[in-house]
DNA sequence: CGGACTCCTTGGAACGCTCCAAAATGCGCA
DNA sequence: TGCGCATTTTGGAGCGTTCCAAGGAGTCCG
């Protein structure tokens, strides 16, 4: 491997220069004369110089970097957001930090003072598991931006989020029309989003004057949860003719279930997600669903960071996106 | 937001010491008796006292940060294998620094270049797009493990894969043992992976005898490019009873075009994939596939990569994990 | 009671860069 | 030729750490 890497000394000795002028010149300073910047630039290449970009982040106290956790690596749709994100930072000229907490909340704590002690500039927080009140104390060092959730607020903190409200209506709204009126619900337990849902889902079905009819079975958001969550259902009788699924992936567990115990979808049984995972649009599953603008979610967390770094004086707030119907193939009329 | 944030001379003036033994407690050692220590560890809470890593890498000049590039998000193998190295970055107690070149030579040429700036002290590139000499140009600098491409080799770089000319072996015993004899290949076009497994289906359909019903319909590794290449196929006239394709998001595809020409799967055709992707498990799909150790092989990169960097004298080299059959529910005998 | 240890503690240099005030250079013009 | 002004260039201080050689404080023993 190499030995000692040249530094702005080497290049400036080499170049006949003072290291000022080739820090100057480095960065592309107008100051330096024509013939400094040729010498200085044909010196830095025959030397592989690199700029060191630690020296120059404690220099002048900016890291140029963001920090990202991302709690879970396995739901699709965390990845795709952080594409989203990760576009708009390099697009900025700077570097995106990756951390993930598994998880685990003592564990994502480890992880994010590490981030903090490497002075990212601000953090994105693709889903967590953090108290508000350690979130908040950390907002108080760096801007913090966080994904999915808007319940969390404070000075420093700022949410996207979709109108899971507006999301949910339409995904009954699209079954009401549809004509179906036995509509069962596999929730996703306690995170915000998921008891948005739920609570939209039981508000529509008494706005319809189905209130009678409503039925919640328990899910957690993943494929086996909702799997599990399905086969209950229909084990107990007389199924549905919809099902209305917390996330996309428990509601490809739903299918499963569905297709298990003999029914056709969208034939004997309709189905419909939450998310619009990029799977889901497969031809083999063609999973209706509401789908959220999961890229688009990560450049405006990532824009607004860069706001906030700005220093603009701008309030602390939610931003909501508007989620939309994919009409696929997993929904149709019920059999009359 | 925060003043100035406190540094370790704030916090030896709070203890009443020098600055050096606040270094020295900061990090554990020994050296530092129970009194200083505990005196230390109080100022450091009351101020909030956070270590600048940045500081500190460029003192000891070691960032104790890996970078990471991931040419492709969208192919979930990826995100897989970032999982595996991350458990072992994270476990190291460095940072993950993580770039995309999103397919483009040139960006990806500058991310890693950013990289470098950063001190990074490895390199993991989970999929690239470079030309073989920039990434030896790279290896120079700092140390290399290259996921899912072998056939790049030199000082300071050495590579994970499966070896996939076993796994097409596997892939295409399973369907002559389940009688199946009219077989044809979906490709991957000209990266690495993609051309052994086409030789190699090839090669096998030569030694079964079965040199003249071999066919092979360009496809891409998209899923995209797996349904139209099933679709040319199909099209021609009598489909063969079983499809090879070179990755399961094409296999996807592949099964989705038969769902449109009418073909039961399995019954009136068998489909097997490769990679081991997590949603092929996915009650829904139950796609039959040659796994690849995924998450392990980016814990064996990361692994890699630290002895490297411990300056264990290695051998530049492949290190080449097999793969595995996993009978799943898109196979079955031909129709007789 | 002095010296030799051991155990703690310390200040200053160094890491590679940016920033700044000040110096050097060049140029036009009287 | 000399002066003022604009343009280039420079050395030194500073960013927050770590490292190192050396200094102080105890302790033990002869």
């Amino acid at each position: 491997m190499n030995e000692r890497r040249p530094t702005i000394h080497d290049v400036a000795a080499r170049a006949g220069v003072s290291k000022s002028l080739v820090s100057l010149a480095m960065r592309g300073s107008p100051k330096v004369s024509d013939a400094s910047r040729a010498a200085i630039e044909k010196a830095a290449a025959e030397l592989g110089y690199r700029p060191n970009a630690t020296a120059r982040s404690l220099a002048d106290s900016r890291s140029r970097t963001i920090g990202v956790n991302m709690a879970e690596l396995d739901n699709p749709i965390f990845p795709e957001m952080l594409g989203g994100a990760h576009t708009v930072i390099r697009s900025r000229n700077y570097n995106t930090m990756l951390v993930s907490g598994e998880r685990d909340p003592e564990l994502e704590t480890m992880e994010l003072a590490k981030l903090l002690e490497f002075q990212v500039e601000g953090l994105i927080l693709i889903s967590h598991r953090l108290p508000a009140e350690t979130v908040r104390s950390l907002a108080d060092e760096v801007p913090i931006v966080v994904l999915t959730l808007k319940d969390l607020t404070g000075p420093g903190i700022d949410s996207v989020v979709t109108d899971d409200e507006a999301g949910t209506r339409m995904a009954m709204q699209h079954l009401f029309d549809l004509g179906h009126r036995d509509i069962a619900h596999v929730s996703g337990g306690s995170l915000e989003p998921a008891v948005v849902r739920e609570r939209l889902y039981r508000s529509e079905m008494q706005a319809a004057g189905l209130e009678s009819m409503a039925r919640v079975i328990e899910g957690d958001l993943t494929n086996l949860g909702g799997l599990e969550a399905a086969r209950t259902l229909l084990r107990e009788g007389e199924p549905p003719t919809a099902i209305f699924a917390s996330n996309d992936i428990s509601a490809l567990g739903v299918m499963a279930a569905c297709q298990e115990f003999g029914l056709n979808i969208p034939s004997d049984i309709s189905i419909i997600g939450y998310d619009g995972i990029a799977i889901g649009a497969l031809r083999t599953l063609s999973l209706t669903t509401i789908a959220q603008p999961l890229g688009l979610m990560g450049q405006v967390a990532a824009q607004r960071l860069f706001d906030r770094m700005a220093g603009t004086q701008i309030d602390d707030r939610s931003i909501v996106l508007e989620p939309e119907l994919l009409t696929r193939g997993t929904t149709a009329p019920p059999r009359v």
